[in-house]
DNA sequence: AGCTCTTATGAATCATTGA
DNA sequence: GTCAATGATTCATAAGAGC
């Protein structure tokens, strides 16, 4: 029992010693939203936006280190606002990630179609997250197909009769034949994404308030891995990404430096689903430092 | 006749020469859409992406002298991709904007709903780009109610067609510039927007291809003018915040450095709609440098 | 007027080819 | 070797034509 099983693990502890013991090139994909800047300042000391960097490096060295050569490092954050500014914390650590070796390949956008409430004299509600999108390599493994969505009528239309415009865009090809060209549209009925996601934000949740929706890591994690590949998220909190992974039988590691929270993950794994016939623990190893 | 018409005004020249005859504290909004990095190489002999921050600071040095104190800049760019990775030419820029004494208030997004089609081995398609809000202080003119929108799924669709139209509709002037139609409104539940929008760029439109939707420009001149105001577009391109501009009764003052751009623009205004019994062009100033 | 269907095209990006 | 030009790929929207 459980050897075809993903397996998921919960470490206590911080991420900049506990990655240490870890060995090269063992993950896939590394999704995480660390702690804010000045927010959750009794567990990390509540870093301050002008240490911010300097505090996220160690961590991302470590993060770089474990990371596969064709893995995929994403990033949700938000730069906070102070004296009514947007604070650059987050720039300069974009700037300054790059400098330690990762590639800034995309920045995807998060928006939270329901975000809080509230009303400023000099704002209005922030509605969207950064989720930057680091490589080692330009050469990375990204499985488009698996976030396919929905198309419009477009392709249906399309298909019934060729306007001139695909005739004539056509016909700019030299030599090469023409049920070539549509014959990756015959059946087709989904549609690539953007760089844009469009995702309600989970209220209403009881137990633990996540930062992100489970969507989130679902979406990077089928967009950058396959089934049986490593997930790793240093700053899991109540377990999002573990879960979410270990539902689409990912590999998962997950670390939190608070104990509270470490329990709250650990549960909410065990209720996980999981393919009929496994036990619900089958695979589940929750370490302690 | 005209008295009460608000100027428009289109120079053709580089803005950095031109700006510098302008009074301090003149204007109340900044609204660009400068040339992007190694775009339009034929215009403005293609800027470099190293090059970029360099190139833009003496032009945002006379653009922060002529805004007033209370008025507000807004910046829409997006970095291009090069060598696999976005560029980091904006974050500098940004960070660059800040120690030439801008405040970085805020990061809008535009949601390009209808985005340029392509697929690639490693992105997708790119459907945002930043609206960066900068202000000389803290305390500037915001009107949000200018822009709030009714609520539920109905908001959506007027956002989508806000700028065709809004702008047949002006003519009949309602307090809230949104013409009168959104008088059926008054009374129900408005709500105010976030820090998303979401705006089709305008395409199969022959006369005047625009990088942007004229709601774009519309949606920043209601927020953060008043009627009366001065709109400044230092790279005005075919005119499209001007027009905005007008249409919403703002002076404004349009800087493009083509001279085809310039005609386009100045023609376009000609046949902008105004009030009723004023003459098209009351109020045209269309110099040049 | 209100539909449907046709057509054009947009601040794109990457791999390949040629200078 | 680097760099510039070209071709291939792709989808949401609006204008316009036709009914």
């Amino acid at each position: 029992m459980g050897v075809n099983l993903p397996s998921a693990e919960i470490c206590q502890g911080d991420c900049a010693q506990l990655l240490a013991g870890r060995a090269d090139d063992s993950f896939d994909l590394i999704f995480t939203s660390p702690p804010y800047a000045d927010r959750r300042a009794k567990t990390y000391g509540g870093i301050k936006p002008e240490k911010y960097v300097e505090w996220f490096l160690p961590r991302s060295e470590q993060m770089l280190r474990v990371l596969k050569p064709t893995g995929t490092f994403v990033l949700n954050i938000k730069e906070k606002v102070e004296k009514g500014e947007r604070h650059t914390y987050v720039l300069e650590l974009i700037l300054a990630l790059r400098k330690q070796g990762w590639l800034w390949t995309e920045e995807y956008i998060w928006h939270k179609r329901n975000c809080h409430p509230g009303k400023w004299p000099n704002r209005f509600r922030d509605a969207w997250e950064r989720c930057l999108q680091f490589n080692k390599s330009r050469h990375f493994k990204m499985n488009q197909e698996s976030v396919r969505v929905p198309m419009g009528d477009w392709a249906g239309k399309r298909l019934k009769t060729l306007g001139k415009n695909d005739t004539s865009r056509f016909n700019s090809q030299v030599g090469s034949g023409f049920g070539k060209n549509i014959a990756n549209w015959v059946g087709r009925d989904l549609a690539f994404p953007s760089n844009v996601l469009h995702l309600a934000t989970e209220c209403g949740n009881k137990n633990h308030s996540a930062a992100f929706p489970m969507a989130l890591p679902q979406w990077f994690i089928k967009l950058f891995t396959s089934e049986g590949d490593w997930v790793l998220d240093p700053f899991v909190g109540s377990g999002t990404t573990s879960i979410a992974a270990r539902e689409l039988g990912r590999n998962s590691l997950g670390i939190e430096i608070k104990e509270e929270y470490c329990d709250a993950a650990r549960r909410e794994l065990k209720r996980t689903k999981l393919k009929t016939g496994a036990k619900a623990d089958d695979g589940l190893l929750f370490a302690t430092a």
